[in-house]
DNA sequence: TTCCCCATGAGACCAAAGTCCAATAGCGCG
DNA sequence: CGCGCTATTGGACTTTGGTCTCATGGGGAA
């Protein structure tokens, strides 16, 4: 079910903007996937997609602005990066927009070769958010596995207290912290605790202490 | 030998803005220290600075522009931010700025407010830069403290091999590996594998794999 | 109710790591 | 040449961690 080519979003209220970037996008091997509002966009965006992607966003369009939609995109993780084209840009909007994390922005009329650099360059990004976000998502899925004792334990493991300091904290026998111990090594399939440690940590878990 | 106040260094082509923002930044209790060029700039900053400080930068200046006085100083790690003025500035440079870590870009004349606003978000992040280059530099000084052979060892333990293990690895005795990992647990001052792993991250001490 | 998961823990035992003390050998520097 | 630093290793011993088997009790789902 993976697409062939990377999608490419197009998201801008002039039609024939749509068209023309379309077809260039076509023409350099992207799927273009075109929209001529940011609600439309939205409506559309029911999960953060899957594969490499890039939104090139207007930023002055009637209804929701492009500068929001940004904003709200950034709010949920791994969204795709965005490219900004403007007709009438000023430098604080260009400003904002990077400060929310755009690729570029460019100025209607712009030249083609700067609009496809910029695409390749959101697109490895992207990748490189996927690569990031699907390891996470592993290492998320196998601390979810852990029972709640097991990641009480996990969380005192990694900041190297002892089997008997775990046992006093949790006041259940040193026994007991070892059967979760090994259980803990077993479903995050970590050798060592400093493999332990650097899952832990790039999964951002934190000990919630007590 | 600590100052008083936060610096602000501001670099600009024309005498009258340098007089009037250095009022402004004495005013808002902070250090002004203008330069005329990028070149007079740079000469004067022979370490990068020990306490806050942020760079007000003007875009165009004759010689040596904003822009590559800004590219030069990132160069260096824990420079000091960068705020951008500019008369006539363009989208271009506005992106190129912020691409390159710019704090913002301010088109003249601009509002006091936003350049103070933009000033105290430049220190605050210099602040941060600061601390973090602090620990980074105590625990990078402990790292020079050991031994070649140490090090060996403490890139072993960090990707979690059992003693016997880095014995075969280094072809020593499984008894000169303890010796050696005590040392290095001692210097790194570290109580557990779980925090020399947090040491050797943050400080980037990557294990030169033989 | 029966069955499974979870938390709890005991006993026995092995493996790994840390801690004493002690010793040998190479190497550079006054 | 001796002194100090480093690397190396041995022995003896303790502490910790990990494994295996077995067992109990609570709670929820079929």
């Amino acid at each position: 079910m993976s697409q062939e080519f990377p999608t490419v979003f197009i998201v801008d209220d002039d039609a024939s903007v749509l068209r023309s970037l379309s077809r260039l996008a076509r023409q350099a091997d992207y799927e273009p996937s075109t929209f001529s509002s940011a609600e439309e966009f939205l409506d559309s965006q029911t999960a953060p997609p899957q594969h490499p992607a890039c939104l090139v966003l207007d930023l002055g369009m009637p209804g929701l602005g492009g500068l929001e939609l940004q904003r709200k995109l950034s709010d949920s993780p791994m969204s795709c990066p965005v490219i900004f084209i403007s007709g009438n840009g000023n430098i604080p909007s260009t400003v904002q927009a990077m400060k929310q994390g755009a690729v570029t922005f460019l100025s209607k009329p712009f030249d083609q070769k700067d609009l496809l650099q910029a695409i390749r360059e959101a697109l490895e990004k992207h990748r490189q958010l996927l690569a990031a976000g699907e390891q996470l998502h592993a290492i998320r899925g196998r601390i979810e596995h852990l029972t709640g004792r097991e990641q009480e334990v996990m969380a005192w493991v990694i900041t190297g207290a002892l089997n008997k300091q775990i046992a006093a904290y949790l006041k259940i026998a040193e026994k007991t912290v070892k059967v979760h111990r090994a259980r803990v090594m077993e479903k995050m399939r970590a050798v060592s605790v400093a493999e332990l440690v650097r899952l832990c940590d790039t999964a951002g878990f934190e000990p919630a202490v007590a």
